[in-house]
RNA sequence: GCCGCUGUAGCUCAGUGGUAGAGCGCACCCUUGGUAAGGGUGAGGUCGAGAGUUCAAUUCUCUCCAGCGGCACCA
């Protein structure tokens, strides 16, 4: 028996102009594009069809709203990258058998691929495997699009040594279409859509770097060699990222540390700071500027032990959830006889604290708590250690050793809101004073296993959630990223090169009140629980002066800066009066430096620069008989002769600590 | 912790199977110069640590340590 001829439906494309193309059968975009024009043909990536993104070469056999893709759109560089993972993959194929592909797609400024293979790629071979993506491109290997049988597929991949692609196949969901991407010789399973042909990748990308990363991000699971690179429009395009990545390396807070003489680290210490003298007067400055806005929303200080027996943690929950990050410690003299071992016998165990919020509690547990005592805000510049993995440590990003600015509102449930709304008004105000706008925002959910019933949970995420709103915050929900006691807040801010770092948090806690028994009594006079919140702004003053750091590319803002002016000398003939500006504006509360070497001006001028130093008064023989300075600001070559008196006010009104009340 | 790379003077880096060099910085001398490097002289290095190969190792091999880039973890 013959099929009936298929009956030809035509079918009209409605353009984003509003025009509408009818065919008299199915068509594909690259037809359509032929139709518009020829120059759309080349110019062409893909389509749109109905908003989805569709290959070129797809058939369409049904009335569409339709757009032609072509690299100026935005969602063009997706598709180059993830033709460009492609391309890499089929590269990597050709010139190393054997070899597994995984997963590989785009990213923000590029892509990668995932590799299985016995030995690891090296950075040695991205040279020969990039020129290999070069060949594939001038091939111009038309890339077409087949549907699947799911079992064939998964028959199809374990035959030809493939098991993770099998893998991935047989853990698609049941009835979603299975898509083989045939380019030349070679195919891959992709959800596509694709470029109608390598050749449209053109020559600007270029593989960046090889990293280890775990098959499906598991660390329990085996480790693929992944290989990176960037992908963009045109050579004017790539070459401006690799310029942007330059100038990014400039900011690096470790290299602007060394420069400025802010801090440093070495391996005796690994991942506790060094603060050198400029370095710690900037946190002085911002810890202190912190402790204001607290007492300013209602909290009170505190201290608590560094050192805690482990029966402590024990109770507390950390012994069996965090010990692997703890620091312990034997409480037992150690032995004088040089040759006998340090350390003998059974000593109790001490831990160094990795968080504050157990002995906020014992604070909070001593005497009798009333419901007029809540909200009790305890806040801390906790110093807490945890041992992180080698790996992890980054300058002061990721250190063992952090002082957090950290604080526990212990209230009641009805105050839950009212605190978190409080808190991201403070926090977004604190950002605000210290320069930072763009935030990104995360409400972590309730994850599988957790404590507390969802009951509590509904309301811990709509307190959350109200406060996000209540303060205008917009924001980002990560299911089942909270922490098993409650779900959290998150506030990240980005460093020079657009890693973003989290920083502030807010988290609600329901179950280390119960585990370490505090209670207060209520109106009913009946012991209640309190609720925990754990809260901090900056997080750590480590990773937020690491983040400012770069974020001002080291020009920190006058009240923050180590050094706020330099004085100094065109001649000798002015060192008298150098000494005099420098001591008045000591006096009026500047920190200030004399530098009244014999250099040339134009040497100190590049040197204070160089280290950051936000105002240069510059005298000589003029100014000193006139009672001026020549003001010279970071950034700017201008200089203003000014009268010492307005130079110092002006410097002193810029060096006010914002949110602070102006001196009278 | 896992994968890859790197480790030479305070910093940035060159270099070699026969124990090392530059620029900047530093010290001293000359220079008193109006806003991003004035000139000269000099002092700095167990070439990350340990083992191995070798007549000889900073150089080759192995192990370890640390740093860097990722992954995982996380403020």
């Amino acid at each position: 028996m013959n099929d009936p001829a298929p009956v030809k439906k035509p079918v009209s494309l409605t353009l984003p102009d509003g025009s509408v193309r009818t065919f008299d059968g199915p068509v594909t975009g690259l037809r359509l594009a032929g139709d518009i024009g020829p120059g759309l043909v080349k110019a062409a990536l893909a389509i749109y069809v109905n908003g989805a993104l569709w290959d070129l070469k797809r058939e369409i056999d049904f009335d569409a709203d339709v757009a032609i893709m072509t690299s100026k759109d935005e969602g063009a560089l997706d598709l180059l990258r993830h033709d460009a993972a492609h391309v890499l993959a089929e590269a990597v194929q050709e010139l190393f058998p054997g070899t597994q592909v995984t997963i590989g797609p785009n990213i923000e400024d590029g892509f990668y691929y995932d590799f299985a293979r016995d030995e690891p790629f090296t950075e040695d071979d991205l040279a020969v495997i990039e020129a290999r993506m070069h060949e594939i491109v001038e091939r111009d290997e038309a890339i077409t699009r087949e549907v699947w049988d799911r079992n064939e597929a998964i028959d199809h991949f374990k035959s030809i040594g493939e098991i993770y692609k099998a893998e991935i196949i047989a853990d698609l969901p049941e009835g979603e279409p299975i898509t083989v991407y045939r380019q030349g010789d070679w195919k891959d399973l992709c959800r596509g859509p694709h470029l109608p042909s390598t050749g449209k990748l053109g020559t600007a990308f270029k593989l960046m770097k090889v990293a280890g990363a775990y098959w499906r991000g598991d660390a329990r699971n085996e480790m693929l060699t992944r290989i990176y690179g960037t992908a963009w429009r045109d050579r004017k395009e790539l070459k401006a990222y690799l310029h942007r990545l330059e100038e990014a390396a400039k900011r690096d807070h470790r290299k602007l540390g060394r420069e400025m003489d802010l801090f440093h680290l070495q391996e005796e210490a690994q991942g506790s700071v060094f603060w050198h003298p400029n370095g710690y007067t900037v946190w002085l400055a911002l810890e202190n500027y912190i402790r204001m806005r607290l007492a300013g929303a209602g909290y009170r200080e505190v201290k608590t032990p560094q050192l805690l027996d482990s029966k402590f943690w024990e109770q507390s929950g950390h012994w069996s959830k965090f010990r692997e990050n703890m620091f312990v410690v034997p409480d037992e003299v150690p032995s004088t006889d040089e040759d006998a071992p340090v350390l003998s016998g059974d000593s109790r165990l001490m831990a160094l604290k990795p968080m504050n919020c157990p002995a906020h509690v014992q604070i909070f547990k001593q005497g009798i708590k009333s419901y007029r005592d809540l909200p009790l805000r305890l806040a801390e510049f906790g110093c807490c250690h945890r041992n992180e993995a080698h790996g992890a440590l980054h300058g002061l990003m990721r250190v063992r050793q952090m002082t957090q600015d950290d604080a526990h509102i212990f209230c009641r449930e009805d105050q839950v809101t009212s605190e978190s709304v409080a808190f991201c008004q403070l926090l977004i105000s604190v950002y605000k004073d210290l320069g930072f706008d763009d935030v990104q925002v995360k409400l972590a959910t309730r994850p599988d296993v957790r404590a507390g019933e969802d009951a509590v949970w509904d309301k811990a995420e709509k307190g959350l959630e109200d406060a996000l709103v209540a303060a205008g915050l917009e924001y980002e929900v990560t299911p089942g990223e909270g922490a098993f006691y409650g779900p959290k807040l998150e506030f990240h801010l980005s460093d020079a090169i657009g890693r973003t770092w989290q920083c502030g948090t807010l988290q609600l806690d329901f179950v280390l009140p119960e585990r370490l028994d505090a209670s207060y009594i209520a109106e009913d006079g009946e012991r209640h629980r309190p609720v925990m919140l754990h809260r901090a702004i900056l997080g750590t003053l480590e990773r937020f002066i690491g983040i400012m750091i770069e974020h001002y590319a080291g020009r920190l803002p006058l009240w923050l800066a180590p050094t706020q002016a330099v004085v100094t000398t065109i001649t000798s003939d002015a060192d008298a009066y150098a000494e005099q500006v420098c001591a008045q504006a000591k006096t009026a509360g500047l920190r200030v430096k004399l530098d009244v070497r014999n250099e040339k001006i134009n040497y100190k001028v590049r040197e204070h620069s160089h280290a950051k130093v936000p105002a240069i008064l510059v005298v000589g023989k003029r100014e000193a008989e006139e009672g001026r300075v020549s003001v010279r600001r970071l950034g700017t070559k201008d200089q203003t002769v000014m009268p010492l008196e307005d130079a110092i006010a002006a410097l002193v009104d810029e060096a006010r600590v914002p949110s602070s009340t102006p001196a009278a």
